[in-house]
DNA sequence: GATGAATGAGGATTCATTCAT
DNA sequence: AATGAATGAATCCTCATTCAT
């Protein structure tokens, strides 16, 4: 609930002295937007207040309008990055006749084709960087992101074990397993080895072709 | 041997004036020591050399005696922690009737297991956080850990081959594959779901398995 | 203008927020001035950025906000110092009937016979003294003060030679023979024997009269 | 009397412990050359004792055998350093039927010429730059160089006067004169316009000759 | 005498935060 | 609400000086 955009969309004719409601929600996203950019470019620590608001086109002072502090503005603004990417894979049905396996191909290599662009490695990276001093980011990350997806793999896991498909069994047992590419991936070509990119959806195929035989 | 001072790693008969040899080592020590803790606790931005030094029960000028800069301290510290634990596995050579998944099993599910004792997956999480920032610490897990570990799968992943042993093709196609579990099970235990890890151990031998049938 | 925010010279009409630009003026105002003191008294490498402050009684940071380091403050104190004076001299116009030796003394001597006060000498000795280091001193004072006098001199001494006057040959030779006196009056006065200073006016007049017969 | 090269020139037979005499005044003398050539490369303030000990090739705790404070080293240098380099052209008889001008002229003009060389633009930057602050500095410079040189330009105008020669005069009344073009020239060549050097021989000759006549 | 590791005060610079306008 | 000048604590790093060996 960061980035609400207004009091109540009904149009309040009693106008109000001061800048618009409009106006106010207008700097506030411009604020969340600028320090989005900032942290996922440069990290907690190396951003500066300064640059927000550079970016943001306002006045430091005007942060603190919004935000009381730093940490505050960092908190704010992980949850607003930390969507769930995969959200939209999830809610998607398996067919009646389609495999597990299938199924995952159908859904999940598109994801993970496009989970490097749009900076999502740079947000791995700040969960990992800052995860363990600020608490609340990691957790966020866990219930919005992690758990799901693991459930929702050990979901159909269960169901491709039920069906006797091939595989069901170790996915069930490590679900993790199918994340694991996705990882391995973000980690080489955000940070090891941006020169040597690896191809995270031929790595996630590979992997799936090895899962269910 | 990026940044540090190294006298010499020959026993240079040549009797020196002042210190004994000991105490400078000791010195040494204390300071890589002290540096790992606050490092690993804090991070790197957040961490700062007084911290270093108050830990390490010496004066703030010392450490520079032995490293010129916080990043190569830093570096430093990372390849100490880093780099030996694995070229040990790596030295292992295969025996004449193993099997490469057998030779894997051998030398890489023990140093897998061992890989979160000793702040292993901390350091994980220190590279993966400022590596981007910092390149020196990237560019130093790169050439010591990551690519000798890469070009060594490879290599067995061809002999696999040539032997037909199932499993080496897409191995050697996808060396990254092996290190999977590994990544995955850093960053889950490490940061996303402590209270929730993963074996990592047992999910590479799975991985394993899954590879080589 | 070397190193200096310098906030627009033209007068954006666009109101300010914040603190009114009289407050900022004075704020810069005390801060060249307890620099100069500073520097003055101390020398460059002596003078610290807190002793400043101090003085002019702001916080340290404040400085910043107007010279973004220690070596632009002290370019931008000695280029206030010393540049001005004697542009004034050589904007002046040489009269039709006047001898390039009445123009010289009418315009020059009273610029030397100030040039003690107001610390010049002392300015001098920093340049002197800190110019081989910092180079960007030497290269203020050679750009803003020493070439283009070079240049007024020969120039003038052209015009004597073309009207037949005596002296501008040899002047036109060695244009730097007219600051000689200056130099060693400064020297001698500022720093080898303040105790016996030697009176630069007197000094010029008697070699210009040599010059020019 | 900072050289001084042993107790007593005789050979005392009677051996002391430790060692000689003469590897004493071997690494003094190496610390005063190094000390010597650090303040002339790099002014006081940015010379370290590190660096002198380094150039000396000995260590930095040796130098405080010696000389108690960095101060104290500086101080017994520059006595070194500040010979006067001028002593054996004041020393050289003017021929019973030789001008003044003509004693000056073979006197000065081959000092002048070899001014620059062996660093003396350094230390005429060294005794300006900190002379304000070490007077011991300045007072060394003026009672051994400078005063006398400023006598013997007076006697031998005075000299000049009772001969009748022309510029006598103006040469008694302004001895200073004479030195002016050596400090134009010094500043001119060391500091402000390296690149644009004036020939002091040069400069000083023509000054000569305006003198004279 | 000689060494060089160790010390710690001190200095330039940054930046989150405040507050008068 | 918005501004941005001002603050000063905090940080990295240097270097004269000491002293155990």
């Amino acid at each position: 609930m960061t980035g609400e955009s207004g009091k109540g969309a009904g149009a309040s004719p009693a106008r109000r002295r001061g800048p618009s409601p409009e106006k106010t929600a207008r700097t506030r996203a411009a604020i969340v937007e600028a320090a989005m950019a900032e942290f996922l470019e440069r990290g907690y620590s190396a951003s500066t207040m300064a640059g927000v608001a550079r970016r943001a086109g306002i006045a430091k002072g005007t942060i603190y309008l919004y935000f009381p502090t730093k940490e505050a503005l960092f908190a704010g603004i992980v949850r607003d990055i930390v969507t769930n990417p995969l959200r939209e894979a999830e809610e998607q049905e398996i067919g009646p006749d389609e495999t597990v396996a299938d199924y995952f191909r159908r859904t999940l290599v598109p994801v993970m084709r496009r989970i490097e662009s749009g900076g999502r490695a740079a947000v791995a990276r700040l969960i990992l960087a800052e995860g363990a001093r600020i608490p609340v980011l990691a957790e966020v990350y866990r219930q919005d992101v992690f758990l799901p997806l693991i459930e929702h793999i050990r979901l159909h896991a269960a169901r491709a074990v039920k069906r006797g498909e091939a595989g069901g069994e170790i996915l069930a047992r490590h679900p993790h397993l199918l994340l694991a590419p996705l990882w391995v991936g973000m980690v080489n070509n955000g940070v090891i080895a941006p020169q040597h990119p690896v191809d995270i959806g031929a790595l996630f195929e590979a992997s799936l072709s090895l899962i269910f035989r």
